[in-house]
RNA sequence: GCCCAGAUAGCUCAGUUGGUAGAGCAGCGGACUGAAAAUCCGCGUGUCACUGGUUCGAUUCCGGUUCUGGGCA
């Protein structure tokens, strides 16, 4: 079994500097699983990692995308499957690091996605009432019809458009891969921290990307042409600057709306994470980073992965 | 100093024709298989400022006290 390491967390947990301590400690490279730092010219919001500070360890997966690319799980899954065939070739470690557990659950599990047309189904489902998708839901995949809210219309579109295209239901088919055995020998670590401190931590951070030019950041993405509703632009500190760019609300009512809601995104990921079977939990309220970097060594040794 | 209006959940406020109270936001929990930094679901006990009185019963009515606004001097 290929070995493959994973090293998650809530935003602003502090994982890409422990990701570099274990990337030298053990000849890794880095496969970066986030959804926002694939697009070029997102560094100060995304919390991009500059490759001056990268101390010559090799990062795939950041920066490969013009903010107006479509970017999913699929290709994620494709392109980080290929990276670490090639970390493997080159006789290296692939560590993958990033906040979007969907991303990493996908690529563990080893889900794969079969193409889809573009043929407009789907903009018609967007075009169509929650009642009347809840009832096309029922017809076609009851199961899902029963586990997915009426108010949650992005969910069912997907589960309506996934038959229509595939002739199965979503419903069967998360059923079967969910007793999907993992190709890789990995060792799936989850960075965490004390709720008000990591909340603390995460106030500072956005004060800081507004010090470092965060408004300018996003005023240079809409002059080059940028939509708004793209999804580059759902990013985190990229909509909610977009109301101040407009003179719409002050800089300060912009900052505090992405405290806030980076904290909802923060408890959001740790539900997630709480979820997922496998799940090394590091504290870093007890352990300093050298602490935690040799605990990390030691189940990889266990695991036999180095 | 006088007059008026307030004082209810962490915050902003609603309400109880007297039978101990509820929204939004915050917070917390959860879901998640092609937008996931997305999308959605669930959870509301708090000396109803304090203190006397009336009452079977007061957060609600009456008196006093304190505090906060606003007005007049």
């Amino acid at each position: 079994m290929e070995p493959l390491i994973i090293l998650s967390g809530p935003t602003a947990v502090g994982k890409t500097e422990l990701s570099l301590s274990l990337a030298q400690a053990i000849g890794g490279e880095i496969i970066s699983a986030d959804s926002m730092q694939v697009y070029r010219g997102m560094d100060i919001g995304t919390a991009k990692i500059p490759v001056s500070e990268q101390k010559g360890i090799r990062h795939h997966l950041i920066d490969i995308l013009d903010p107006d690319e479509p970017w999913d799980v699929s290709q994620f899954t494709q392109r980080a499957t290929e990276a670490i065939r090639e970390i493997r070739a080159a006789g290296h470690l692939p560590i993958v690091v990033g906040g979007t557990g969907f991303y990493i659950q996908a690529l563990v599990k080893d889900i794969t996605f079969e193409d889809e047309p573009r043929d407009g189904y789907r903009e018609m489902l967007e075009a169509t009432d929650s009642d009347t998708l809840a009832a096309m839901l029922l017809a076609v995949d009851p199961a899902s019809a029963a586990s997915i809210p009426v108010g949650n219309r992005k969910r069912m579109i997907r589960a309506i458009e996934y038959e229509h295209y595939h002739g199965e239901p979503i419903s069967a088919l998360n059923e079967r891969q969910a007793l999907q055995e993992s190709p890789y020998n990995y060792a799936y670590f989850v960075l965490t921290m004390d709720r008000e401190k990591l909340y603390g931590r995460i106030n500072e951070r956005v004060d800081a990307m507004v010090h470092e030019g965060l408004a300018d950041e996003v005023k240079k993405l809409l002059d080059n042409g940028y939509r708004e509703d793209s999804v580059a632009m759902l990013g985190l500190g990229y909509r909610q600057m977009i109301p101040y760019l407009h003179g719409e609300c002050t800089l300060e009512d912009a900052v505090a709306r992405i405290q806030l809601e980076t904290r909802h995104f923060a408890k959001r990921q740790m539900t997630w994470f709480r979820r997922e079977k496998d799940v090394i939990f590091l504290d870093k309220d007890t352990k300093t980073e050298e602490e935690l970097l040799q605990s990390m060594l030691e189940t990889l040794r266990d695991k036999s992965i180095i």
